[in-house]
DNA sequence: GGAAAATGTGGGGAAAAGTGGGAAATTAGT
DNA sequence: ACTAATTTCCCACTTTTCCCCACATTTTCC
């Protein structure tokens, strides 16, 4: 559904552009319907199509409430999901408490990443990004090509 | 039902305005009648709509009472039950008791949980975030993304 | 390459929400 | 019954959000 890299920028009022592209797909399923919240790994927030996190949710929920694994998950995921709406600019408006998690400030990064995209600091994202790419400890390209198909 | 996170302000009467975002679903299921108790695992409150809160309740009491823990929860949570009304300006006033145990001073955070609102104190909250994200000890994130989406 | 359309960006102003405080009303305590 | 404290109701102020329009930049098409 969602793919590929936005370099996108939040202004004064919190606000924050949906690139085009982004737009169409979300038209199409959900009425301008977005939830956003955080990444539990990563100082970024994730951003679904409403009916895309009803799906998460209920998996959530599904999880015996019992253990404080599954209730951390519940805390942290559906307790960050905030509902929000595109504006007739086709912008939404970013809660100041995940744009503090996030660290949010002028310049944006989005990354589609299928069924959701990932909104990211454009500072946090290159530190990360420079982290991947250098550290070869954890041996994540050794099976690159099986992916990219170069291989077989 | 509630997600999502909002901070809101506890001010010198003990009052605190519950967000509009919070206000519909609970007017729609109970004109206003809510009810506060106790978290037991952490040091924060538990806000359920009055129809939400009755079938906890009954779950509790369902409980064989001869067992200590059954016996215990029964004491905390519906020993610390308060019965609240949301008032003109969609405010509830916090009772001493409730507001010491979970140590609210001005700055709040209010945490959608589903069938229920969890509030916080807002350094209780950070200081808990920050355990949680911190602290990989737990292994909680192993299969997250069985549930944000990317597996399967 | 240039014009036209589409997209991205900023900001003013109206409306709504959040916040604080006074005063009346209720309750509790002596 | 009187006083004191708490709670409720109401109003005023500040902040945030929403809606709209204008400008700048980019892309598209001719």
């Amino acid at each position: 559904m969602f793919r590929g890299i936005n370099s996108v920028t939040l202004d004064a009022k919190g606000r924050m552009a949906l690139p085009t592209r982004f737009r169409e797909p979300i038209a199409a399923v959900t009425a301008g319907k977005l939830v956003v919240t955080i990444d539990m790994r990563e100082k970024c927030l994730l951003m679904y199509p409403l009916p895309e996190w009803e799906v998460v949710q209920q998996k959530l929920e599904a999880l015996s409430n019992i253990g404080a694994q599954a209730r951390l998950l519940q805390r942290l995921l559906i307790g960050h999901a905030t509902d929000l709406e595109l504006d007739g600019s086709g912008r939404i408006l970013l809660p100041q408490m995940l744009r503090d998690f996030a660290e949010l400030n002028k310049k944006l990064v989005l990354v589609g990443q299928g069924n959701k995209i990932e909104i990211w600091s454009h500072t946090s994202w290159h530190a990360r990004m420079e982290h991947w790419l250098t550290d070869d400890s954890s041996g994540l390209v050794a099976n690159l090509d099986e992916f990219t198909g170069l291989s077989v």
